[in-house]
DNA sequence: TCGCTTTTAACGGAAAGTTTCACGCGCAAG
DNA sequence: CTTGCGCGTGAAACTTTCCGTTAAAAGCGA
């Protein structure tokens, strides 16, 4: 099961935004592609459903730019994949009525450990950790 | 992030393989597809690369058809989807150096989740669930 | 040899994913 | 109030994957 860039810019960008959100400003698109590496205007359609997904927002005119529409302590790594993608797991299976019932049995097993491994893992913790990484080089 | 109808419909194969594993014979393509409504030219190169992980079986000729290559508890979930797809996880942020360390981190976890519960469920547990619950509707 | 089955390769339409482009809109500073 | 900067939006072009079909080759038993 493979999933797609999408995710993982998404991801990168609420990461970003997350590490400079003590600051306050917002940040623009382009500072954000050029320093992740994401195509700046396939960011701009990622950024349009994490607005809308209420994961971030935007100001526009001179100054404007994104910045999270609420504390990193507060989003989740599901909250990201569930914006991007519909579901963080679907298979088929789950809504075949085809689909033997022990075997959906199966697919929900795997579906429930995704969504609360990823809900449990919020973006505070993920800049911490980074943070502590880097004190660790400053010694 | 949503997977294809294919890991779906190689669960279903075997799943239907390990409820007739007792019984000993071969089962043509023809009668799997029709019984679980799976396409059978489809359901054909499902097998073949299910046959080249070890996972079945076949036999040619009269009387030919498919049957498993090993007991429904030595086959796990996680094997069927590794089968399929190429892992049972996989984002792009895990391969490429551009992501973040501490991003590479969480889909690490996720991808550790899905592997840890995707093998610890066998086939025979799905047996087993499937018959408890026919008996439950045998009184 | 003949009929039954798997095996293999190739094809093609449909859908999704990825990227780029062009132009309209809103805010704020000058 | 105009102008510049950056967001907002839709659509086009392109690539890749998914899904299923077709057809011919090859093995096995009667």
């Amino acid at each position: 099961m493979k999933l797609s860039v999408k995710s993982d810019y998404a991801a990168r960008a609420v990461l970003w935004l997350s590490q400079h959100y003590q600051e306050g400003g917002a940040r623009t698109v382009e500072e954000m592609a050029s320093t992740q590496g994401i195509p700046p205007n396939y960011l701009v359609q990622i950024l349009i459903e994490l607005k809308s997904a209420q994961i971030v927002k935007s100001q526009r005119g001179k100054a404007g730019g994104y910045l999270l529409a609420r504390p990193p302590a507060k989003i989740s790594f599901g909250d990201v994949l569930r914006c991007v993608h519909g579901e963080t797991f679907d298979s088929p299976g789950l809504s075949d009525a085809q689909c033997p019932a022990e075997l959906r049995h199966a697919w929900r097993q795997l579906r429930d450990a995704v969504n609360t491994t990823a809900n449990a893992v919020t973006f505070q913790q993920l800049v911490e950790a980074g943070a502590d990484k880097a004190k660790m080089y400053d010694i």
